[in-house]
DNA sequence: AGCACGCCGACT
DNA sequence: GTCGGCGTGCTC
């Protein structure tokens, strides 16, 4: 057996893996992320590496090959350690150990050095001096006096520029260091993520039941209890006061924190706590960070020189060296998955990081996914709940407004007449209003009225959507063109928007409010720089009194004089076609309602639908989470979906629909022949069935053991390997990692 | 990065 | 001859 290797040294020349053979003695005892003694270069100096791979071909010369000399036990190190989360997403959600490794392991190219190095002239003028001349005399010694006399000059020079321009290797260096003539030394240069160091001693003080849940997941942890905890606690009920506490501690104890967020969630709120809380021993990854300063971020956690970082996804991979714990905000959130290959799961990847770092997890959501709740409610996880609000915050009154109701008695208008009623009020009162639509997607696209052509995307199977200021779009691949005037099919002229946008439902509002100041937050109006604070500030500031946008809006913000929360369409979600449908529609129902009756004001909230009694929307116009979750559960198990069972969709793309059909069945075929217990749905056309002028199929697996479904994997990947193919693109979409077995 | 090899000037 | 500093190239 061979493995392949990278040396523990780190300098860009030998920043690559190396082959080596694996002694028969060794295997077994050796696997991905183990440390071992290696012998290497002209020296054979026996030297630290890490098994990235183990393979049964070699790909070097054999006869060149040596072998590995020792395993390393003991402590396991951060490297290695994040080699093996990188091969636990290699296995898990299928990719080679070359793209995982790329996730886990942070970017190693800087864009500029994180440290410099500067060469300083230890020795005083006259030893200069002296030594000079010596060096002067002899001319073997060229090196060594082009040195010394640029550094009298000079004083100090960066170590890059005497090794490149004065061309002095590291041995003449380090023969003048010992001679006590110069000094090597560095100094830090790391840029700042953040301007904000306002670092004042800030006690949050808990109320009891918050004490409560801090005081357990501590004593847990302390007990050597390490299951990940949930906590479930209603908008406002004070999650981000329990994270704090107890990063507080796990700092104290000399241990580091990583706390994820979703995409572009709040941050400024809820960062600033965090900021007041522990100064700048935090860092924070936001979007808006140059790719050199996110490296810059990695860099300090690997040093020390912060406890903390506060990021999206990629901040899971923080190198940090003595991880406690890692918090998962908003847990349920759909950006904690990879949208790319591999589509590994951040709280997966979490809980496994945690476990080899023997640190834990805490996540926390006021509407917990229901697989995270499911495995809460058996045990595997411990469950917490926050029910109360905090400071006195009242839940909001929420009523349901069957729209079908509204037709019938004549109102055609997007806004029920409760609805207009309470803007009416509000808008009397001078305190402001927002009015939600779920989903963009549903935007306006153009259809005719006469043949029902809607205008498609050349290159994706979608409809393009309608733009303010005469513009078609397309929502996957950026493809524009101008509006058309006439159908292109049949010419008739009769073609128009259709659907509700949040820009149709703005003009509608400006018709109905014509004395009222609406502000618009969605997709075209945050594509600038900064777009999103600036509407959200500018609402805050009350420069408008209603803000109408889609689930942005939702998400963190808190408006204190925000009484009233319009749903405009609570159905609109419902039919997105795959399971999650329900689980995302009960969870922005929540999410929006919580918006209102943040303060002391009591707040309303109005939700209209034409599905009043689909469970989602009934049980999200109740707030009530536990009873949807029963409802939910029941769904899935009766139609067989994660969590009860485990799915694998494997999706296929190509630019040849044919060949893509037949590749699909011969991947099936495959598939039927081992004798594992999976159900086999499709090959059917996806959701999308084109993006970009490629065609896309997807199977589905199902069963109940997920073991099942990562064999079924590599049987695919092994296939893939043997029969190399690159018109074809295959990625693996794991619904959820499994409940383990009972 | 760190090491050996080979080159070349200086000294015996 | 031979000693020792310096530049170069390579590391499975």
């Amino acid at each position: 057996m061979f493995a392949e290797i990278i040396v523990d040294i780190s300098h860009e020349k030998v920043d690559r893996p190396f082959e080596y053979i694996i002694p028969d003695e060794l295997e077994g005892q050796v696997r991905r992320g183990s440390q071992v003694n290696i012998p290497f270069g002209r020296s054979n100096k026996l030297i630290r590496g890490f098994i990235l791979d183990i393979k049964d071909k070699a790909s070097f010369d054999v006869e060149k090959l040596k072998s590995i000399d020792s395993v390393v036990t003991g402590s396991t190190t951060l490297e290695g350690s994040m080699i093996e989360l990188a091969d636990f997403i290699r296995t898990n959600y299928g990719s080679t150990m070359n793209q995982a490794l790329k996730i886990v392991l942070p970017i190693k190219k800087s864009a500029s050095p994180v440290v410099e190095k500067y060469i300083f002239l230890e020795a005083d003028d006259a030893a200069a001096q002296e030594s000079i001349e010596k060096y002067t005399k002899d001319k073997r010694s060229a090196a060594k006096l082009r040195l010394l006399s640029e550094l009298v000059r000079e004083k100090v020079l960066p170590y890059q520029i005497v090794r490149d321009k004065l061309n002095i290797s590291a041995q003449t260096l380090k023969a003048l260091e010992k001679e006590g003539l110069i000094r090597v030394d560095s100094r830090e240069n790391l840029r700042d993520a953040l301007k904000i160091k306002a670092k004042q001693e800030y006690n949050i003080r808990l109320n009891a039941n918050q004490q409560a849940v801090a005081d357990d997941i501590w004593e847990r942890y302390k007990g050597g209890d390490l299951r990940p905890s949930l906590i479930r606690g209603v908008t406002g009920s004070g999650k981000t006061e329990v994270y704090i506490n107890i990063i507080d501690r796990v700092v104290k104890e000399g241990h580091q924190a990583i706390v994820l967020i979703p995409e572009i969630a709040l941050t400024y709120q809820t960062v600033l706590r965090f900021y007041k809380k522990f100064g700048d021993r935090i860092s924070v990854i936001n979007s808006s960070l140059t790719y050199a300063q996110r490296h810059d971020q990695m860099e300090k956690a690997k040093r020390g020189l912060v406890d903390i970082i506060i990021g999206p996804r990629s901040a899971l991979f923080a190198p940090f060296k003595n991880l406690g714990v890692i918090i998962i905000d908003e847990e349920h959130e759909g950006t904690y998955k990879n949208e790319n290959a591999p589509k590994y799961h951040s709280r997966e990847v979490a809980i496994k990081r945690a476990e080899l770092a023997g640190g834990f997890v805490v996540m926390g959501s006021a509407t917990p996914s229901v697989e995270t709740y499911y495995k809460a409610e058996k045990g595997e996880f411990a469950l917490y709940t926050l029910t109360e609000r905090a400071m006195g915050a009242h839940l909001p009154r929420t009523e349901l407004v069957d729209m079908r109701t509204e037709l019938e008695a004549g109102n055609r208008s997007i806004v029920s007449r409760r609805l207009n009623e309470l803007i009416l009020d509000r808008l009397s009162r001078h305190e402001q209003i927002i009015l939600f639509l779920n989903r963009r997607g549903y935007s306006s696209f153009v259809s005719c009225r006469k043949c029902g052509t809607a205008i498609k995307c050349p290159h994706c199977d979608v409809s393009l959507k309608y733009h303010k200021g005469g513009k078609l779009m397309c929502h996957y691949c950026g493809y524009e063109t101008p509006m058309v005037s006439t159908c292109p099919t049949c010419g008739s002229k009769y073609i128009g928007t259709f659907g509700i946008g949040t820009q149709k439902i703005e003009e509608e509002i400006n018709r109905l409010y014509p004395d009222a100041v609406t502000l618009r937050m969605d997709y075209d109006t945050t594509r600038e720089k900064d777009g999103h604070e600036k509407i959200l500030s500018a609402f805050a500031n009350r420069e408008a009194d209603i803000l109408i946008g889609t689930q942005m809006i939702v998400k963190g913000h808190d408006f204190a004089s925000v009484t009233l929360v319009g749903i405009m369409a609570a159905d609109l979600s419902l039919y997105s076609g795959d399971y999650l449908a329900a689980e995302r529609t009960f969870q922005l129902l929540t999410q929006a309602a919580g918006r209102a009756g943040r303060s002391s004001k009591e707040g309303d909230v109005v939700i209209q639908t034409y599905s009043p009694d689909n469970y989602a929307v009934r049980r999200g116009a109740e707030q009530d989470y536990i009873e949807f979750y029963k409802d939910e559960l029941q769904f899935r198990r009766i139609l067989g979906y994660p969590p009860v069972m485990n799915m694998l969709g494997i999706l296929f793309a190509a630019e040849d629909d044919v060949f893509l059909a037949r590749y699909c069945d011969k991947i099936k075929g495959l598939l039927t022949g081992t004798d594992r217990k999976i159900q086999i749905i499709g090959p059917a056309q996806a959701s999308v069935s084109k993006i970009n002028d490629k065609y896309r199929r997807v199977l589905y697996l199902k069963a109940a053991r997920y073991s099942d479904l990562t064999d079924i994997k590599d049987i695919i990947e092994n296939y893939m390997d043997e029969n190399p193919d690159k018109n074809i693109n295959v990625t693996f979409d794991f619904s959820l990692m499994g409940s383990k077995e009972v």
